[in-house]
DNA sequence: ACCTGAACACCGTTCAAGT
DNA sequence: ACCTGAACACCGTTCAAGT
């Protein structure tokens, strides 16, 4: 019982280093945050945050775990009537983190570990997207492609500004498919 | 003349400053770039960049705008056969600066500068896409969120790696217009 | 095992001084 | 006007030392 108490224990201050980092990461941004900045917020010495993490790249992908998951178990709980409602729900959901986007985008040239988290979340992702698509009559050859363009879109939602009529304009459009060009 | 002389002096070795940066910027990544580095590329004091550049962001604002100047002088002198081909096109040139993309967003939140530059390049990239997307008939209502699936698809084509044919599948599944869902 | 104060190497930028 | 050597404030990370 011991170990378990002390591993229960590690578990929460790690938790609450990724809180201060979720918190400072969102409002101040990644790169501008810093450790010095980080370990305060956590009420913890710079280099005791070391402890728990390998460095800031794994900060960051403990924060990124963490609201992955949670997205993930609420995503699982909703039930949707239709393609753009999914959409904007998940749109939503994602926008709370969007300025991650940018970031993971931008570390993930540099820091192998954000590199191979980024293709694993895109793996996940396109697994969901595939099976609905699949789901709504797409043509098994044009499937890749549309779930390409899906997430594309997804990714251009979170990472430029829209007004909330923009994005459910660009939700249904992508739902309904794009007009056929200058035929009809 | 003298005065000429001297601004024509200054030009170029801006330039070099400016072809020296491109490099680094393209090859290491912009924050990898140390401006020690950049200096010693170019041959000069590191202090030296900051009697030609603001800042750091302003080199590379410099880097954007000249390469943007040339691929669009490039741009207006081609014709294309059909949507695909144009989208292509452009996707395979704006290829070559790919990883700028990422750095641009990224710091587009920090950097009031680029952000104004961001903003900029997406009214220029809209104004020519809304051009085509009229003339190939896409009805008023939807070309804005037509143009935004566009321009998105464009950005995650530049910040996702993607084989030829992928990027040609994506290119040609956009122009022919994603199909109906489950009707026919 | 867990935490720290102090240091390290590095960064973008500035400043006083030169021509 | 143009350029520099030296310094500044800051950064992520490490290390020796403590409990």
């Amino acid at each position: 019982m011991p170990r378990n108490h002390r591993t229960q224990d590690r578990e929460e201050k790690r938790n609450l280093i990724i809180d201060a980092a979720q918190h400072l990461f969102l409002r101040a941004g990644y790169e501008a945050t810093a450790m010095t900045r980080l370990a305060s917020a956590a009420g913890i010495a710079p280099n005791t945050i070391y402890w728990y993490f390998k460095d800031k790249d794994d900060v960051l992908i403990a924060v990124l775990d963490r609201e992955l998951s949670a997205r993930m178990a609420d995503y699982l709980k909703q039930s949707f009537d239709n393609m753009t409602a999914r959409l904007l729900w998940v749109v939503n959901q994602l926008e709370l983190v969007s300025p991650l986007v940018s970031t993971v985008h931008a570390r993930a040239q540099l820091a192998p570990a954000i590199h191979g988290w980024h293709e694993q979340f895109h793996r996940l992702i396109e697994a969901l997207l595939r099976v609905e698509l699949e789901a709504a009559g797409i043509p098994a050859e044009h499937i890749e492609a549309v779930m390409n363009i899906w997430v594309f879109t997804i990714e251009g939602l979170l990472t430029h500004t829209m007004t909330a009529s923009q994005k459910q304009q660009i939700c249904q459009t992508l739902s309904l498919g794009i007009p056929q060009q200058a035929s009809a």
